[in-house]
RNA sequence: GCGGGCGUAAUUCAGUGGUAGAAUGCCAGCUUCCCAAGCUGGACGUCGAGGGUUCGAAUCCCUUCGCCCGCUCCA
């Protein structure tokens, strides 16, 4: 009987089996590690680079709309004043003392109704407004208290503070939740500061970027007055970002350093609808490609209300993780929104105009925007499975596979002599050399039983391993044994290059 | 940030104040013509870190760091 694996058994094991095979370990482990951060070994780094080929084949060079950039970390400082992030990536938060929920401050009201110098009714509501804030309160009171509020309602002086409006000293603000006191709203600053040049001071204060995007709206003009393009086109980027997450978790999922692979695609704005859904729909399908079940993986498009201010449409593509379902891409209609407030700060023209139409126009910008680190993750996830497989005796034994999509695995092929003697190791080298060669990432192996070598190599993901056999030597011929379904066919040993090759194009 | 759990070998864990252990894995050799548990031998630990109590601390206390779960957060 197969054992039922509780999400956060199977969470522990996927770490366990990333460390012990070398995919992934904490940073700086060796000094007691450090939260948010994390590092990709061996087995993970092979892994990792597969992810980012295979977006950046199917993005940038299959196409003849997209190109691409690789950006500075830290830019201008004045690139995060325009793009919302100085103002807006701070989010004050209180904390209630009695019930411990957490609130923005910017969401939370103090309400208090005075007649005189009597309060007559004080709450603490959640609000999008004052009038709101007056309304829920009110709702909040019970009959008694409203009675009184309507006798005396010509009386009354309402006052309505937003808790991170609030002075400081003042009264505490009201818990929503269970009425306790609310903690002083404290600001979490997102974005990670750093200095430019030796001396610290405000002027060399910058910010290693928190997103790959304000890079590629930044270069846009250069883009465009460069690369003999015109919209339609995107501009792809990969690269490192950095968010100094409250809290991080789950793994590799919410890191502080992470790679985002993005693309801002320029279109019309007559067009931009058209636009969306087809890269919503394109991007969602690369990672059923990739292997992702469809049935854990989910395209999620937001309601109005959970649309950023800049955003006119929005799409989630989620996976259903072992600990829960999260976000791995989202993909945005942004408007013009970005290239009207680089045009604003920098005053810098972000108009193009069509010599064709003879119309000048800023562009909408779709943004598919997806986390490398996440997406690796949920390969990792998914590829991780326990079945069962018979050994030598043909009784039924428990193994560990990594089922990889064949491109995605860190080593695409092992070699193995049967038995070390006979000229079978010499042979296997050769073969070997020639994966090398040819660019594979192989693996060679002589040590043990070949069932533990098979198995070591199911751990670690590899699709395809060739054995040299007593038959290789007779009529040059070897087996190559499929990872996922165990069978094997016997090739000529000339031909495992290319029959590797052509079924990694599959 | 709050609450709870946990940190001992590469991994999973045992070890309730008195000489740090097991299994798996790993390495070397033997055996082996195909799916890990055949044989022999071997290496491996600042018991997460720092401080305190004690004749003596993996064990008790304090601090700190990290991981997991729940809340919160995710422009």
């Amino acid at each position: 009987m197969a054992k039922e694996s509780k999400p956060g058994d199977l969470m522990e094991k996927l770490v366990g089996l990333c460390k012990r095979r070398g995919f992934i370990f904490q940073s700086s482990e060796i000094y007691g590690g450090i939260n948010g951060f994390w590092d990709y070994g061996p087995l993970g780094v092979e892994l990792k680079k597969n992810v980012k080929d295979e977006w950046w084949n199917t993005i940038v060079r299959q196409r003849d709309d997209v190109v691409g950039l690789d950006c500075s970390i830290i830019m201008n400082p004045k690139v995060w004043e325009a793009s919302g992030h100085v103002v807006n990536f701070n989010d004050p938060l209180v904390d209630c003392k009695g019930c411990k929920a957490r609130f923005r401050a910017d969401k939370v009201y103090m309400v208090i109704a005075m007649a005189g110098e009597e309060v007559v009714h004080q709450a603490g509501v959640e609000a999008d407004g004052d009038e709101q804030a007056k309304a829920e309160a009110i709702a909040k009171a019970n009959s008694k208290t409203r009675r009184r509020l309507e006798e005396k309602a010509d009386r009354l002086t309402w006052s309505v503070v937003r808790v991170d409006h609030a002075v400081e000293g003042g009264p505490a603000g009201i818990c929503p939740m269970c009425g306790g006191h609310l903690t002083d709203a404290r600001k979490f600053n997102m974005m990670f500061k750093t200095f430019v040049g030796a001396m610290e001071d405000s002027t060399s204060v910058a910010y290693l970027r928190p997103e790959t995007a304000q890079g590629i709206f930044a270069n846009y003009r250069n883009v465009l007055d460069t690369a003999r393009i015109k919209p339609p086109f995107g501009i792809a980027q990969i690269g490192k970002s950095f968010r100094n997450e409250i809290n991080p978790r789950n793994f590799t999922f919410r890191s502080r350093e992470f790679e985002q692979m993005e693309i801002e695609f320029f279109c019309h704005p007559s067009e931009a609808d058209k636009w969306y859904e087809y890269w919503r729909d394109t991007r969602y399908q690369w990672y059923i490609n990739l292997g992702l079940k469809s049935s854990k993986l989910h395209l999620r498009s937001h309601e109005k209300e959970e649309l950023a201010h800049y955003a006119r449409a929005c799409a989630d593509v989620e996976y259903d993780f072992p600990f829960g379902t999260a976000e791995l891409e989202g993909i945005a209609n942004r408007t013009d929104f970005d290239l009207t407030q680089h045009q604003k700060f920098s005053g810098k023209d972000m108009a193009y105009f069509d010599d064709e139409s003879k119309e000048r126009y800023i562009p909408y910008v779709i943004e598919p925007s997806g986390g490398c680190d996440r997406a690796t993750l949920a390969f990792l996830c998914e590829a991780y499975t326990e079945d069962e497989a018979p050994d030598e005796n043909g009784a039924m034994q428990t193994r560990t596979v990594l089922r990889f999509h064949p491109r995605l695995a860190p080593i695409k092929v092992a070699i193995f002599p049967l038995v070390k003697k006979d000229g079978m190791p010499e042979s296997a080298d050769k073969v070997y050399r020639e994966c090398k060669k040819a660019g594979l990432t192989a693996f060679y192996d002589e040590k043990g039983a070949v069932g533990r070598r098979y198995r070591r190599q199911d751990e670690a993901g590899t699709p395809y391993c060739v054995t040299i056999d007593g038959q290789t030597a007779t009529d040059g011929s070897v087996t190559i044994r499929d990872r996922d379904s165990l069978k094997q066919e016997r090739i000529a040993a000339s031909s495992v290059v290319e029959t590797v090759q052509r079924k990694l194009r599959e």
